[in-house]
DNA sequence: GCGTGGGTCTGT
DNA sequence: CAGACCCACGCG
């Protein structure tokens, strides 16, 4: 009898040891019975053991598929680092399926792209450090580097992989790839469907498939020769998992180049303070067209100002295209009694609901929770509910009664559902279908809008103000890439209502991005990451009192920790989520391993670890 | 994570 | 005293 360690998949157990008759290869995907549980448990065979005092269970069923050395040593990394089970780690895998390997046949690319000179350097630059950031300005040409990059790897015969922060990049850059790479490219993200992953993953299998676009779920297919990993738009937020194993996908590219000797580029117009600091830089600021961006600054309160009006009607007028941004949908008061001033929250979450004119609903944007618009304000019993602050929706109704022969068009989450939508509504935007086009987040990433010549930004002092040491990053960098969606050809113009107009006029137009990282760097040193490391713990739990204890406990025990210190604590900003009350503690050290230790020690069901915390 | 079994609270 | 609810426990 041979006895085996594995680990359970998606399960936050540590690994148990199983029996079974015959060898099983290490890395095996196996099926297991586990007390209690009805049907059968997917798990990965880890490592032989000599036979233990325990009684074991036979493993019922060896499969296929199975787990190279590589994932099973990333996963224990990711682990470790991101404090979840093994089984959680490898979870994130999709693993090789021996039924469908097949000897790679040589193939051979060849794209027409020149690069100019500064591109070459750059290209230069990034194969000489293996692990550099590309610092370059919207419009410079990071993509024709990247591809150039990519099809050298291809014609050594090894696998690349673009990571892209949202699908809704996907659609443009698939174009583009296709077009240098034919069907030798997949599209990889969470919504491709069932079919779609199965014919991908015999792809990539069969060296049919060369080339992975797509999030970061991409870094975690099977590639068995992976020369390249291309980070696009590396500052981007959605690198980080929010949900277990809560990995970054930038310093887990770092750890695969380096470890596993493949080339790593990152590349933004705004890179991240901690990359910029990490990894040595190419600074790539050429553009290919002339471009001028005039930037402009308005102080009023009110949700469109004339300034503003004006601004948009001058450049419809002309029949150029305009886009209206607005932070995410969370930092806005939406709608509000006209008599008491009150905001119906959700019973859930305490946050404001959100006024859904359409289907006539208060909606919860965190937990989904929706109920009809009361007649009279529950507060006051008076007064009625009415949206005060900006939502997209509201701007939208507002720019249709102000411009009502022009084409508005709404660009959220609310309003792009699916991949075909977004393809749609960008594809009429660039048919000049759409004079205005609103949104949030989802409009700063990286489209490309040939006809914009006015940007219009809302609402960024609400992300200058978040308690986040982030905050002025992600407040400039979000201008500077909503900024870079106007004028793309020829002029263009931004109008920014905000009432820091120092803070942003002088990166914006005085100084570059690069000086910025500077002087945060400077702010940051012994404080803030990259130079220390920081951790979130979330205790969340219905009953509002336990939970506090629970805090209060870890909060005593952490403090009395000397080798880290606890940064704050107390309630999160959204006190109660999906029925939960939560508080937050958060913590740093200068010591790595002092902090996991810290967090390794915490052993709470209330808890959850947010490893390099974006908050 | 998940189901269990045991403890406690509630209401007639 | 049944039924609802909560929680700690342990899984090989």
């Amino acid at each position: 009898m041979k006895y085996y360690e594995i680990a359970i998949l998606k399960s936050p157990l540590a690994p148990l040891t199983y029996q079974c008759e015959h060898n099983i290869q290490i890395g095996a995907k196996v099926l297991v019975k586990l007390a209690r549980i009805k049907k059968l448990c997917e798990a990965v065979v880890l490592k032989e053991v000599e036979k233990p005092e325990f009684k074991c269970v036979n493993i019922e069923e060896v499969t296929t598929e199975y787990y190279t050395q590589q994932m099973i040593e990333t996963s224990k990394f990711v682990s470790t680092y991101y404090v979840c089970s093994i089984g959680e780690a490898l979870s994130s895998y999709i693993p090789f399926d021996k039924t469908f390997e097949d000897s790679f046949e040589k193939k051979d690319f060849k794209s027409d792209i020149e690069l100019s000179e500064k591109q070459k350097e750059a290209f230069l630059f990034l194969e000489q450090k293996k692990q550099a950031l590309l610092f370059a300005n919207t419009g410079s040409g990071k993509t024709e580097v990247y591809i150039k990059t990519i099809e050298k790897h291809l014609n050594n015969q090894k696998q690349a992989v673009l990571l892209m922060p949202e699908i809704s990049l996907t659609p443009q850059m698939q174009k583009r790839l296709e077009k240098v790479f034919n069907t030798s490219v997949a599209i990889w993200h969470s919504k491709v469907t069932k079919k779609k992953k199965k014919q991908i993953t015999q792809g990539l299998l069969n060296g049919e498939i060369r080339v992975i676009a797509g999030a970061r779920s991409s870094l975690f297919l099977p590639f068995k020769n992976l020369g390249v990993i291309v980070v696009d738009e590396e500052h981007d937020e959605s690198y980080k998992s929010d949900s277990k194993p809560r990995f970054q996908t930038k310093d887990l590219a770092i750890y695969l180049s380096k470890k596993y000797d493949i080339q790593l580029i990152l590349g933004s117009a705004t890179p991240s303070a901690s990359s910029f600091i990490k990894i040595p830089f190419f600074r790539l600021k050429q553009t290919f067209f002339e471009t001028k961006r005039l930037i402009e600054f308005d102080n009023s309160d009110a949700s469109l100002s004339n300034k503003i009006i004006q601004k948009i009607q001058q450049t419809v007028k002309q029949n150029k295209q305009v886009i209206v941004f607005l932070p995410t949908r969370a930092n806005f008061k939406y709608q509000i009694c006209t008599s008491c001033g009150k905001s119906v929250e959700c019973p859930y979450c305490s946050v404001s609901m959100s006024l859904h004119k359409n289907d006539l609903a208060l909606k919860c944007h965190y937990c989904g929770y929706a109920q009809q618009i009361p007649e009279f304000c529950p507060s006051c019993n008076t007064g009625i509910i009415h949206n005060l602050r900006v939502g997209t929706a509201q701007i939208e109704e507002e720019l249709k009664e102000l411009f009502p022969d022009k084409n508005i068009k709404r660009f959220d989450r609310d309003e792009i559902k699916t991949d075909a939508k977004l393809k749609a509504v960008l594809n009429d935007f660039n048919n000049n279908k759409i004079d205005i086009l609103v949104g949030t987040q989802m409009l700063s990433k990286g489209h490309d809008y040939h006809n914009v010549k006015l940007a219009v930004v809302l609402g960024i002092d609400s992300v200058l103000n978040m308690n986040s040491y982030k905050a002025r990053e992600k407040a400039l960098s979000l201008l500077i890439q909503i900024a870079g969606r106007s004028g793309r050809k020829g002029e263009g113009e931004v109008v920014v209502q905000t009432k820091n107009q120092e803070f942003f006029e002088y990166f914006f137009n005085e100084a570059d991005y690069k000086e910025f990282l500077e002087e945060e760097l400077e702010f940051r040193e012994e404080l803030y990451p990259p130079y220390v490391k920081m951790a979130r713990v979330v205790f969340a739990h219905t009953n509002g009192l336990k939970v506090k204890d629970e805090l209060d406990k870890y909060v005593k025990y952490l403090k009395q920790n000397s080798s880290i210190e606890v940064v704050g604590f107390g309630q999160c900003s959204i006190f109660k989520l999906a029925n939960k009350y939560r508080y937050e503690i958060l913590i740093r050290s200068s010591s790595v391993k002092a902090i996991l230790g810290a967090l390794h020690s915490i052993n709470s069901p209330m808890a959850t670890i947010d490893m390099d915390t974006n908050y």
